[in-house]
DNA sequence: GTATGTGAACTATTTCACAGCT
DNA sequence: AGCTGTGAAATAGTTCACATAC
């Protein structure tokens, strides 16, 4: 089975298979080795039709009459997802987000790794996060370079934003998962992921305030 | 200046609402008191058309040939997103990331406060994280009645995620920001908000396997 | 002159419904 | 008989472009 070309694909298809993926795996540790579209949309809180389409965006997994191979669906949206390989991260921000990063299982199960930290609060350099060691900005090329790292992640107050992302963009990351509440400028090539637990608390408030 | 009744309103316009009143903060804090559309565009990273679409929603806030006054805006923004009153949370599960939640500032500022720690590790209750005692999920029902709580936010492996929000339900909370990686199910008058660090980082690998 | 507010046009995404394969 | 894969239809969301107000 190859899998396709992607012509255009929804940010929010990417999203789903990304749980489908997680959901899967589950299944498959139960022993479970078919599943059809309609057990997959009730078991993420999809519709069916939703899940066939996304999967064919990228090629033609399934047996009509039958359903869908858990593992080699696995496979094949693990491969879709660049999950294949590990990949290295690295981390700016020692604060309490950051150590709950470092600590975080959920990185390593998908194969997600930070390999170094940085700060530039000199009393905390020198100092551990777990095993890690937390380094000083100026340390950041030889950790990309040793490391192979492409995605960085900021885990820093807003105003130091921007002049990391731009750190970032200098040392050659092509990716940034952004924890702090501004808008990061950076060149077009750059991923940009934003966190921002206020803003999904805002949608919560929105709505509950529009009820009582 | 009446704020409207909300018809179909594109969750994706509640996001940037509440983007665009963060970043209308920091105007304010500058002193600056006039902006126009594609000021605030051009500040958040969306288009002068869309800023202007996502304020229609809800009423007629600017000045034709002038713009918005900031100070106004905020104040409708504020009370449109229901932030202009604060908001009592809790908290179930006291890892690294319940630590992190706790001591993260943005949430104050925005008026959200975590009023309750819980966890059902024994050597953990009792103990404290900053100044808030963690506590048995049995005290649950004096936390919500005594502080008025409507939110519960999910930050447990998703073994326990689903008991934890059946028991949320069971207690009368309204919304839950979920942390664990798994669907839970709710009754449909539930607001639930998923944050799941791994499909972002997923999304952003995605992109970047498609490239070298 | 300038910038909003908004129908209309356009684009994107989801759902429908069924032909085709097992 | 059952379930996929997919065009077509429906729905949702964004951008355009301009009449209107200051």
């Amino acid at each position: 089975m190859k899998i396709s070309k992607r012509s255009k694909i929804p940010e929010a298809t990417i999203t789903r298979l990304s749980v489908y993926s997680r959901y899967l795996k589950r299944l498959d540790k139960q022993m479970i080795t078919t599943i059809s579209s309609s057990e997959i949309a009730e078991g993420v809180g999809v519709s069916s039709a939703q899940v066939r389409k996304d999967l064919a965006y990228f090629g033609e997994f399934g047996t009509k009459g039958v359903g869908y191979n858990v593992n080699d669906l696995i496979r094949y949206l693990v491969k879709i997802l660049g999950l294949n390989v590990d990949w290295n991260m690295l981390l700016v921000g020692a604060g309490n987000l950051g150590a709950a990063l470092v600590t975080y299982h959920e990185f390593k199960d998908r194969g997600f790794y930070i390999t170094g930290v940085f700060d530039n609060d000199v009393t905390k350099i020198g100092t551990k996060i777990l095993d890690m060691e937390i380094l000083s900005l100026d340390k950041m090329p030889d950790i990309i370079k040793k490391y192979n790292v492409r995605i960085g992640i900021l885990a820093i107050p807003p105003q130091a934003a921007q002049a990391v992302a731009d750190l970032f963009v200098k040392n050659g990351l092509e990716a940034i998962l952004n924890f702090a509440p501004i808008n990061i400028n950076v060149p077009k090539n750059i991923e940009v992921r934003n966190v921002d637990l206020s803003i999904m608390l805002e949608t919560i408030t929105f709505s509950l305030a529009g009820k009582k």
